[in-house]
DNA sequence: CCGGTGATGCCCT
DNA sequence: GGGCATCACCGGT
């Protein structure tokens, strides 16, 4: 089946990265609703170096290769998580990383899931993402349209509010301009 | 304020 | 067995 979340998603992953800045992220956790606005996006596609897709389809990245607007959830460093947004038709391994969100509502929850931290420091890197919304492997696979983690498309942002840049933590491919984030926005996780 | 580094487990070669 | 789409802390400035 195909949704509208599907069909708005199924383009490159740069395009794709620059669709999601200013969605909305709503989590359910233990009955309390949180949402927060992607801020900050990278692409990742098959033909690049940088991800996890670039030596084919592996059980891990096999979801990378299926339908648009479903979570790619992965572990790695020994303690976090990164959550992805996969984009692109089907057969075509590619995603978004969701490195930065601003809290919109459910503050209470965001501040006891990142305790002792504060402010900025709550959601302004992509494993502080996770921990902030309770997302960890369960959620790998979940299609966005359902509870309890929904992804709601906003209308796109102007040119003048996106600034372009090199990606962040990775050793390949280190020159591509496929990190998005929102201008003058304080949640960006670095400059 | 900034750079270096330890923590820690899973995936893939 | 190497490396990792990270974070927080520590020490020197």
């Amino acid at each position: 089946m195909v949704s509208q979340l599907n069909r708005i998603l199924d383009v490159s992953a740069p395009e794709a990265a620059r669709i999601l800045l200013g969605a909305h992220l709503t989590r359910i956790i233990n009955g309390r609703t949180v949402v927060v606005k992607i801020v900050e996006t990278e692409a990742y596609d098959e033909d690049d170096e940088a991800s996890h897709t670039f030596r084919g389809m592996t059980p891990r990245t096999e979801v990378m290769y299926g339908p648009a607007g479903v979570a790619y959830v992965y572990f790695t460093y020994g303690m976090h998580y990164c959550f992805n947004i996969v984009t692109g038709p089907v057969g075509r391994g590619s995603g978004v990383l969701v490195r930065a969100v601003e809290p919109i509502s459910g503050f209470e929850t965001i501040i006891t899931n990142r305790f002792p931290k504060t402010g900025y420091q709550m959601t302004n890197g992509p494993a502080k993402v996770c921990q902030a919304l309770s997302i960890n492997k369960d959620l790998n696979r979940h299609d966005l349209v359902l509870e309890p983690f929904i992804l709601t498309i906003k209308p796109n942002l102007s040119d003048n509010d996106i600034i372009i840049s090199t990606r962040v933590g990775i050793s390949k491919a280190i020159d591509e301009p496929w990190r998005f984030y929102v201008a003058n926005n304080p949640y960006i996780s670095k400059l």
